[in-house]
DNA sequence: TGGGGTTAT
DNA sequence: ATAACCC
């Protein structure tokens, strides 16, 4: 059995029985009993078990141990526990639980079972039944929870906090119960709890600013208002998807995967400015942008396809809106991406003042306060030709390659590597 | 605030 | 291409 970690946390688990209302699941007591004694639920949705891995202060924990390009570090180790790995942000990962949890029930013997303990804080001090098996799959997690932290603090020396529940919105509610470098289970029973303890709908995450304001016009401020609120109604405003799906959200209820991230699928650099209003200037600042880009899209190894370049105008109002122009990267410059940047520079330029000219009428005066550019539709190597002609025919891209065969040479001079 | 990212339409 | 969303 696991032991539980050393830190500051308290005894999980209490007496007091929940008082929280159905969680939107299926009444577990009506649920038949496996020969171990466990109540499985039946039908339904599957079950899920989610972490959500939350660092704590991951810029001033960085920069204090002097290890500046760290940045992806935290996922390649979440990535060694299961691959389900979800980014959101730099400080903070979803990572898709079930399947181990199922791996690790299935060694455990029936003594051990009677002896499982919760790792970390058990949410709302709820009492934890272990004929459950939604309760038994939560406290495995739990302590896949504290072998993930301790894991990062012992290989890359960061703290952090995690929550453990059945889906990614109460993960992520629940793993900021406890602050700094602590962990917390939110057992079904009191998921209406945690979401009734948000003071206003703004604070679910998936409810931002936008959204946040069209349901204030509606007169709904706090969860009780947006969970009791006419549907039809919602839906009318707001759109049906979004409409549904933050009426759900407002439950407890999200059903929405963890999908691992993989690398990036762009690369950006932005500027913003008080003030930047003649050609010049513009063309300044998309070399700096370029440059540095460039550097980043040049470890990564992939190559981008489009380039993009947004702006911002000055108005008093109105501050998030952007405006892009886009294209496709041409082939020539694609190619010479990857071996000193020196002379894609000036031709990639030109195309971004071209989009920049296509945006802004030069000839009027504007003032702008961002800039940026970003690369994007990234492909691997050489996979410009995928799907076409040449691509099955060119020994090193196709079936020839694997099987080590060249059957014919091929005049490949503008393919690289 | 600013500098990243993502997805849906 | 825009408009949301996340940190």
């Amino acid at each position: 059995m696991e032991q539980r970690r050393a830190g500051p946390e308290e005894e999980a688990g209490g007496d007091e029985a929940a008082e929280a209302g159905e969680a939107g699941c299926s009444p577990v007591a009506a649920a038949p009993e496996e020969p171990g004694g466990l109540v499985v639920p039946e039908g339904g949705p599957p079950a899920r078990v989610i972490v959500h891995v939350d660092l704590d202060c991951f810029y001033a924990q960085v920069e204090m141990i002097s290890n500046p390009e760290l940045k992806g570090k935290p996922l390649e180790l979440l990535e060694e526990f299961s691959p389900v790995v979800e980014r959101l942000g730099f400080d903070e990962n979803f990572v898709d639980l079930t399947e181990m949890v199922e791996k690790r029930l299935q060694q455990l013997q029936s003594d051990e079972l009677s002896a499982l303990t919760v790792s970390g804080h058990v949410y709302n001090n709820q009492y934890i039944n272990l004929h459950d098996i939604l309760h038994i799959r939560l406290l495995v997690g739990s302590q896949i929870a504290a072998e993930m932290r301790e894991a990062m603090y012992n290989q890359l020396g960061l703290t952090g906090c995690a929550g453990v529940a059945s889906n990614k919105l109460l993960a992520k509610l629940v793993s900021g119960v406890f602050k700094p470098n602590q962990q917390t289970v939110l057992l079904p029973e009191s998921s209406q709890v945690l979401i009734q303890s948000l003071n206003h709908v703004k604070e679910m995450p998936g409810i931002g600013y936008k959204t946040a304001k069209r349901l204030e016009a509606l007169g709904i401020s706090s969860v009780y208002d947006l969970q009791t609120f006419s549907s039809k109604i919602l839906e009318k405003e707001l759109g049906i998807s979004v409409a549904q799906r933050i009426q759900k959200l407002s439950f407890g209820e999200d059903n929405s995967p963890v999908t691992p991230s993989g690398p990036p699928q762009s690369f950006s650099e932005e500027d913003s400015f008080k003030k930047c209003s003649s050609e010049v200037e513009v063309k300044n600042k998309i070399e700096e942008l370029l440059a540095s880009l460039l550097n980043r899209v040049c470890q990564d190894g992939r190559k981008p396809h489009t380039i993009r370049l947004i702006i911002r105008r000055y108005s008093s109002e109105n501050h998030c809106s952007r405006e892009s122009r886009q294209c496709p990267i041409p082939s020539h410059i694609i190619q010479k991406l990857g071996t000193g940047n020196c002379d894609v520079i000036t031709p990639m330029v030109d195309i971004l003042m071209k989009l920049f000219r296509n945006m802004v009428n030069v000839k009027m005066p504007f003032h702008l306060t961002l800039l940026s550019v970003c690369l994007c539709n990234l492909k691997a190597l050489n996979t410009s030709k995928k799907g076409t002609i040449d691509y099955y025919l060119t020994p090193s891209l196709s079936t020839t390659s694997r099987s080590g065969k060249r059957s014919f040479k091929m005049k490949d001079s503008h393919m690289e590597d």
